[in-house]
RNA sequence: GGGUCGUUAGCUCAGCCGGUUAGAGCACCUGACUUUUAAUCAGGGGGUCGCUGGUUCGAGUCCAGCACGACCCA
């Protein structure tokens, strides 16, 4: 490496050898966490010193030097101490030892707990021990990484330097851990099924292809959970939820990332008005845990998931916000009406309409929560029919901020129409919908001994810890998003 | 896929209408300093101006293409 700040480093290194200093010892002695100190402390008064000792160990993070004394910034995980580190306590060696520590090693200090005048609780260091030794500058001090670019890149370096990259990935762990403790104390038992599936089903996405050598068989990436958690409820398991990765093969935007976390749950002898209700309470159960209330605002808007929250039919919220109705699923017609509104519908079945209208004229007014129901069937493969209301299925999808938080059914149970349900996808991909759903026929035989009315329903964890945290972008909240390779030297 | 903007030191950023040797702060190195909080003071080193090509006497600056990113649109 030529860069002369990491030369300067590597010499250093060499030179702790030389003085028999181990610059990567495999033992650490015995430390508490810094935040564990800072409280045990709390209460000791400016200038007074504890009479007690702490061990700690953290990365350095600062040094203030002046002459024959240093205060040095520890952290760990937990948190932040500062060091008083002077010649007479330590020895003018050790001192000056301590003097070449680099911002970004790691150390063990031992020492004295105090309070200086300023009102800063303090180790005065009596004895250090090298832990580890960082070979590259960390990022600016003050500014921090800004780039946003480097910081997606480099996750390491915007944890270490962004405290608020940081604590929007502490919210999406306490999403987690909410989300099992809420559906647990309900009676949902939490299972893991397949990545690598033959069929790729539940959803339609384009998919990601891989192949099995041994078997020599194409496998795809699931771009769902849904119909292996059925066969797992069909078992009997009749409350069941999974929390996991699901992957499409499309576009990356601020929305979209191409491999996600999804939620999906289902629960026998309940309905889609039950996930309603089930997704008000937990959704609102997150925001007053994790954010303190139902009202918060996110980029500049107030949204408000005090339950209960907006539910307006698909067809209706068209009509609405178009003017255009589509009652009658008469395509020749709505096209008519829709043109002497000025607006040029493209050639297609009524779902294709429907969708391009309500993408268009709906999606983005949705800022606030809102349940969207009652879906055309040729749009919800696996959805049950809504009785006395022909062509619409008991199906809802969440929107706030014009993204698509949530989906859920009344799931279809009935085996004779789910084949026929899956034989018009079928239809349909033979007609070049390459998104259109496949023929599983293993599920299918599940369903076919018996699978009990269930309420089912999907939610995208990413888009939801966006929410949480206030954050603009998919990219802040996962840790790794996906990016464009770019070779670096 | 289309449009707009951006890419200059390890990091955060200036750089005017094209004109001398590309600047600052942090970080780094040297010196002073034993209660600092972005410590302070004095001095010093550090650059493939994203990449490739073009225009020009002369390009960080103008033009074209490419790469990566941000935002908007489809």
């Amino acid at each position: 490496m030529s860069d002369p700040l990491v030369r300067a480093r590597l010499e250093k290194i060499d030179a702790l050898r030389a003085e028999g200093v181990d610059p990567f010892p495999a033992r650490v002695p015995a430390s508490e966490r810094i935040d564990e100190v800072l409280r045990r402390h709390g209460n000791l008064a400016a200038e007074e010193h504890s009479g007690a000792r702490a061990a700690v160990a953290g990365r350095l993070m600062a040094r203030r030097q002046m002459g024959k004394a240093s205060f040095l910034d520890l952290r760990d995980g937990s948190g932040k101490i500062q060091i008083h580190a002077a010649a007479d306590r330590l020895g003018d060696a050790a001192y000056g030892r301590i003097c070449d520590v680099d911002v970004g090693d790691f150390l063990h200090v031992v020492g004295e707990v105090f309070r200086t005048k300023r009102g800063e609780l303090t180790v005065a260091a009596e004895s250090f021990t090298f832990l580890a030794k960082a070979i590259r500058p960390l990022p600016e001090k003050w500014h921090g990484l800004k780039d946003v670019e480097l910081r997606h890149r480099h996750r390491s370096l915007d944890l270490i330097s962004n405290d608020e990259s940081r604590a929007t990935f502490v919210r999406r762990a306490r999403m987690l851990s909410i989300v099992r403790r809420v559906l647990d104390e309900r009676g949902f038992m939490e299972v893991e099924t397949p990545i690598l599936q033959p069929i790729p089903g539940g959803a339609s996405a384009r998919p990601f292809v891989t192949h099995h050598n041994v078997l020599d068989a194409d496998l795809y990436l699931r771009i769902a959970l849904e119909l292996y958690l059925k066969r797992v409820l069909i078992g009997g398991i009749d409350r069941v939820y999974e929390i996991s990765k699901c992957f499409r093969n499309e576009g990356i935007s601020t929305e979209h990332n191409p491999e996600f976390t999804m939620l999906e749950l289902y629960q026998a002898y309940a309905d889609y008005g039950d996930m309603m209700s089930l997704v008000e309470d937990l959704v609102g159960t997150l925001f007053r845990e994790i954010v303190g209330s139902t009202v918060v605002d996110y980029q500049g808007k107030q949204l408000d998931f005090t339950p209960p929250w907006r539910r307006v039919s698909m067809l209706g919220a068209i009509a609405e916000a178009s003017g255009i109705d589509l009652s009658d699923r008469d395509v020749a017609a709505i096209r008519r009406r829709a043109k002497a509104k000025g607006v040029d519908l493209p050639e297609g079945p009524f779902p294709k309409l429907v969708d391009e209208l309500f993408d268009r004229f709906v999606e983005p007014g949705l800022v606030q929560p809102t349940f969207i129901t009652d879906y055309p069937v040729e749009i919800s493969p696996l959805a049950k029919s809504k009785a006395g209301e022909e062509g619409l299925t008991e199906r809802f999808e969440l929107f706030v901020v014009g993204m698509e938080i949530a989906n859920a059914f009344s799931e279809l149970n009935d085996p004779v129409d789910q084949r026929k349900r899956f034989e018009d996808q079928e239809r349909l991909r033979a007609g070049g919908d390459d998104e259109a759903q496949r023929i599983d026929e293993d599920f299918l035989f599940a369903m076919e001994h018996g699978m009990p009315p269930t309420g089912g329903m999907g939610v995208g964890l990413d888009r939801l810890t966006m929410l949480l945290s206030n954050s603009a972008s998919i990219r802040d909240v996962i840790l790794f998003p996906a990016l464009r390779r770019k070779d670096e030297a």
